[in-house]
DNA sequence: ATAAACTATATAGTTAGCTATAAGGTCAAG
DNA sequence: CTTGACCTTATAGCTAACTATATAGTTTAT
């Protein structure tokens, strides 16, 4: 498929998915070239962009990612050296989604409260938003 | 107290609290001034910027920490959009927590490949690490 | 055959969140 | 009374991750 395509099944921009290219997120899996020099992605593509997607709004960086997808797509775990950083990773999430929990608790703390103190009941004139 | 001794309670710099107070993250309750011009923290000062690492790290930026802190800090939530802004970002601590555990699995489970196929039983030599 | 809608490369600009540097003022210790 | 560790402001620079712009080639439809 054409960038564009791409771009539409992934929700990224062109220029986005040329910028991860020159990043080094995409390889011959993923891209190759036609005769007339356009970019043509794979199938596999899209689902390589999502998990990229997902992997950021999970809080990793490009670089993280690019070092964990080395593991991931080899499907190996060669050196102790990577499985350090892959407790490291393991760390952190859980350090991230403990924080998070807090956080979301406190927010609907904050709603109750909120809920609880809004309610107004008038004969006349009307309530305050 | 003065910059230097907040910053090793907080593990930030001198130069990042002076930026936080740039950036609106500083008043009265936690800043003032000496006579000699030196800054001056609070006590409470310190908890103020452990929250806002806190939150840094689950991900908020911190255009958004400024918006929810006027609704953590006064305790009021005043506005329905204040509210709707908490209900997106629920939704978003979700989404993310579901994430990481989606990945935090799938690490777990590279290790534990790692560990099955690395089991080594010698006489003689040594194991490959 | 020309306009619209794509494609390409190259390069520059943007935003967030710091981080470093320069040039100077304050203060406690020896 | 000076040295060294602080403090001040102002300004500039940095990295990550895009985002925009300029210039030009390709394809498709009318």
């Amino acid at each position: 498929m054409l960038i564009k395509e791409l771009a539409e099944k992934t929700g990224l921009t062109p220029q986005t998915i040329r910028f991860y290219e020159k990043e080094g997120f995409l390889d011959t899996r993923y891209i190759r070239r036609r005769e007339n020099n356009y970019r043509d992605y794979s199938e596999d593509a899209v689902r390589h962009l999502l998990n990229l997607k997902a992997g950021q709004a999970a809080g990793f960086t490009l670089a993280e990612l690019k070092q964990y997808r080395e593991v991931v797509e080899t499907g190996e775990v060669a050196t102790q050296q990577q499985v350090t950083f892959l407790h490291q990773k393991i760390d952190d999430i859980n350090g991230t989604i403990a924080e998070l929990e807090r956080i979301r608790a406190h927010l609907t703390t904050l709603i109750q409260m909120k809920k609880v103190g809004s309610f107004c009941i008038r004969r006349h004139g009307k309530c305050p938003q």
